[in-house]
DNA sequence: AATGAATGAGGATTCATTCAT
DNA sequence: TATGAATGAATCCTCATTCAT
């Protein structure tokens, strides 16, 4: 629901800014970062491209506000879902199929963290990049502390670390699963078959073999 | 040592070829792939831009073959250091060592993992991709085998399961960990710190943690 | 007169898209089609290349959309001229003579012709196009009205084949009397002086032919 | 059939000539001029790029060749046609429909007609024009003097002058009649219809109006 | 705040032609 | 005579960004 006319208030400018970062998710998804314009993205939220410059100084800083927004929000729901979660005895999996069912449901946002590297920054200012990694640091802070409380046997400080690969892994397995339309037709071959990768399951099981790995290495230290 | 003068016997050209790669890989990490341009790369191969199309159909194509050719360089490399580890009590540790390494000196192929999925297989005619995701699937298989026979416990099928999933990670941390200069500038504050990847030892531990998890896993799933 | 700075109102923006057309027309005369860029064209309007696009999808969009214009004002000249003039013995020879004269003193109309079949036609899109063909549909429909009405004893209908007809003749004739520098040097000697084309006597000879073919046929056909 | 190895004899290498005019020829109709690339017609011949070199100029020499071809042998059958037809009640007709039909029925020559002004005579040296205007002045005159003989009532000299018209009159009928796939649509519409041309009935007409009103020039001037 | 006309740098790709073998 | 690898000029068009209104 675009605001109309002039956003003078704040909260119209805020909401106006969330009408465009919702068009620019809706048509990353559609069209591919390389092939999406910012006219396009100006036409879909009926506006100006001039007034896009308004809000974000960059076509990617624009890309990088609207990774912002999907992430927090989506980090936000996870870790309140895994705060309510007592102690269980199969744990791990209730929390690697929670992550990864639930970030399979999120294309954009899977898309938005396949270029956020590569190309979001690397055309953007000091305080855009701060911006990001702060919001990321303290997620990562927060969601680590409740890491090591979910998860018995997780040394102190590696549920950060955990994190942090869990990460590493979303990005990779997005991109493997994720092939361009030729790439789809090769996979499609059997003696290809074996490099398909299903995202979810994947990322499930990987996650599950992280924590299972951190908790064994304590012992394995010890 | 380039060829001299025209390459008419396929020894020639295949030597051309290479010395093609070798700029192109070369200049990757110079410039970065969006900023290098074909005229760049034939300048420092001292051929015409023309002829460079003699030899891959596109940019694209250019740069997979480069991926091909450092990728499976790196994996015959390994694999044949892997064959000939006997089984020894730490033998994860060793491998995962093994492989962290070896990848962390070769910034080329690192750089072209992290745009393959987003960038070089975009542009790819079928037999190009087709070429390539061969070489993969060959060493996925062979790799898988040497990496079940290495690591005692570990589920039949499952090495070429952990292979993908440490391709995964190569991917994700390398991103995570090479950051662009206005980036790698904000990662310089105390609270962002956090943030920081070292590639390296963070592949290192995240194999391990794999493997170990996959043969826990044998044991849970039991 | 260019337009300054940003046409904003359709007025200007008219006035810009004229005197584009007008820089385009001039510059083909001096260079010819193939041998004329945009960045040329941009430059004699002093403005950037990419505004030429913001008035036109193609190069051959703006050439036709200048033939369009060239040729509706001429031909509606011509057809006010027509139409003033009242029934006369030597009608015949006085339309053929005006044609003519006037067709030779437009230059940029007969480089237009010449190429709008083999270049200006291949590469637009339907609607422009169409656009194009109408407006010639509608002045041979309305020419066609006249010739009969000044041509004593032509078929009913006949006027707009006639029409055609000339308009042949003028791509043939302007492609014969208008030779490359080389050719032009060819038909110096005696023996080619032959092949040598005087624009507008032949084609003022060949109207008249045709328009007395054409009323000869009605007896003939009788 | 392509001459084998090495062209020796001047006897093969007229032959080897011949074979790659009519692969030029042929491929011409395909492609289009401007979509054909030398390589493509080497391929045809089974000749390598270079060869072709050996053999024409350049690519415009070499079309101009085939034309030269085309052309003689196209005239030469038209005039021994003509030289056997005995005078007539109705010889303009048989006249008009002999050369109507023939051209129809040779696209290739047509399409050359249509580029020969624009393209082909702009890249030649002068003894390649020199070559193909004398072929055409040889046979301006002959079948002039032909026409003044089967033709009666034409004046002294006017020969030559119909059939220059003539010529115009086919390469100007020839680009109406052969629109690009666009353009064929546009004349599908209603609106549009009357555009649409057919080349053979309307060169036949139009040469007979031409002769009709060559042969009524000498009453009207007299 | 909003507009959208203007900008112009930027680059992959093609292909006629050459020439060493 | 034949080859085909090498050349490199040549150019259209896109699109992120700016800025006058």
């Amino acid at each position: 629901m675009p605001v109309k006319q002039r956003a003078r208030k704040d909260e119209d400018k805020q909401a106006r800014r969330r009408s465009i970062l919702d068009a620019a998710g809706r048509m990353l998804r559609e069209r591919g970062y390389a092939d999406l314009t910012m006219a396009e993205v100006a036409r879909h939220c009926r506006l100006a491209k001039g007034t896009l410059y308004l809000y974000f100084s960059s076509k990617e800083a624009m890309f990088l506000a609207a990774l912002e927004q999907e992430l927090s929000t989506w980090f936000d729901g996870l870790l309140e879902g895994l705060a309510e979660m007592r102690p269980d005895r199969d744990e791990t999996r209730r929390i690697a199929e929670t992550i990864a069912t639930s970030l399979a449901s999120q294309p954009t946002l899977l898309d938005l963290l396949t270029i956020v590297h590569n190309v979001l920054e690397q055309n953007i200012e000091f305080d855009t990049a701060l911006s990001f990694k702060q919001m990321l640091a303290q997620r990562l802070e927060f969601g680590g502390a409740i890491f090591e409380r979910a998860l018995p046997g997780l040394p102190r400080g590696e549920g950060q670390r955990l994190l942090l690969r869990i990460y590493a892994a979303v990005v990779g397995l997005r991109q493997m699963s994720d092939p361009s339309p030729v790439v789809a037709k090769v996979l499609e071959r059997p003696d290809i078959r074996c490099l398909r990768v299903d995202f979810q399951t994947e990322l499930r099981e990987t996650i599950i073999d992280l924590v299972r790995g951190a908790q064994a290495r304590r012992v394995a230290d010890a």
